[in-house]
DNA sequence: ATGTCAACCTGAGTGC
DNA sequence: TGCACTCAGGTTGACA
């Protein structure tokens, strides 16, 4: 499901919910995930605060007072609901249904409130189970195998044209599978590739080497392709993300990019570049959509 | 190194 | 209603 602006949204709406909380309890419903829970997963965590929530890629990172950091990934279908000591005495107040089928609520964080009889249940719900927490110790974060091969942030200072060229040179795969790899550039899935790619009128087919000119300096379309990337990245968390099918924020609302999708799940409809004219193909590469317009994507 | 495919697991949608 | 089949926002590991 979610890809970096969905992440993004989930973790600004748990921020107030788990930031500097203390975690009174932890429920782990089930022994596994995508990979099994952290051995005595309670047992570590319990009693002590989350100090911040951050993000790298499409995960979330919880670190705990005392150095520990909780590594949350959402997989396809995995969702945080937030549930106050308000609501819950007050039914009806709180959307339940955002969280989807109760046999999927898999692991509840009971954090301390803010009096003595509030707090707050957050709860983690995945219906397909693709998604993992892995507990870390914080010193050994950025080493670990799930971020050390991590490509820079699309966000950040470090991917630029020059980045992008350099790891592009060369590269016989097409953009769609490029910029799919998370060592190229970490956070993009699916959908925002194909957005991007089309808002940067790149080809999905189009060979990752031209991006590079020879001495592997970018080509201009490595720049459009950035800026098409962080212009179509900053839109979708601006918007909330996208919602599909059932995925929701943590307070039960929904995104809004999906209403903005240039090519995404338009198969057969007109291409919304201005002045094109074009109708939106599929293809399918690896396995995976891809969706595109023959005539402005080049 | 590159590219394809299957696997993980469940639910929603479609067509008969 | 039921059944069979396809597809789904991600990632990893096995193959050719």
């Amino acid at each position: 499901m979610p890809e970096l602006p969905e992440v993004e949204t989930v973790r600004l709406g748990l921020l107030p919910a788990l930031a500097g909380r203390r975690l009174v309890r932890l429920e782990a419903r089930r022994p596994d995930l995508r990979f099994p829970l952290p051995e005595r997963f309670a047992e570590r965590l319990e009693g002590r605060t989350i100090l911040s929530l951050e993000r790298r890629a499409k995960y979330m990172i919880a670190t705990f007072e005392g150095g520990d950091a909780l590594v949350l990934h959402l997989g396809m279908t995995g969702r945080f609901t937030i549930e106050t000591a308000v609501q819950r005495s007050a039914p009806g107040s709180y959307i339940y249904a955002a969280g989807g089928d109760p046999r999927h609520d898999h692991v509840v964080f009971h954090m301390a409130g803010d009096d003595s009889e509030g707090g707050v249940r957050v709860t983690y719900n995945d219906a397909r189970r693709f998604g993992f927490m892995v507990l870390v110790a914080e010193a050994d974060l950025d080493a670990h195998p799930l971020m050390a091969g991590l490509g820079p942030e699309p966000l950040g200072a470090a991917f630029d044209a020059s980045h992008l060229a350099r790891r592009a040179a060369g590269k016989k795969v097409n953009l769609k599978s490029l910029l799919m790899d998370q060592r190229i550039v970490a956070g993009l899935g699916n959908i925002y590739v194909s957005e991007a790619l089309h808002r940067a009128h790149l080809a999905p087919e189009r060979k990752a080497s031209t991006l590079a000119d020879k001495k592997d300096l970018p080509h201009e379309r490595a720049e459009r392709l950035v800026s098409a990337i962080r212009a179509t990245l900053a839109d979708a968390i601006a918007a909330g993300g996208s919602t599909l099918r059932d995925y929701r924020h943590a307070d039960g609302s929904q995104g809004a990019f999906q209403e903005s999708f240039f090519v995404y799940d338009r198969e057969g409809e007109a291409c919304r570049q201005p002045g094109c004219g074009g109708t939106i193909r599929r293809a399918v590469h690896t396995g995976r959509s891809t969706f595109y317009c023959p005539r402005c994507q080049r």
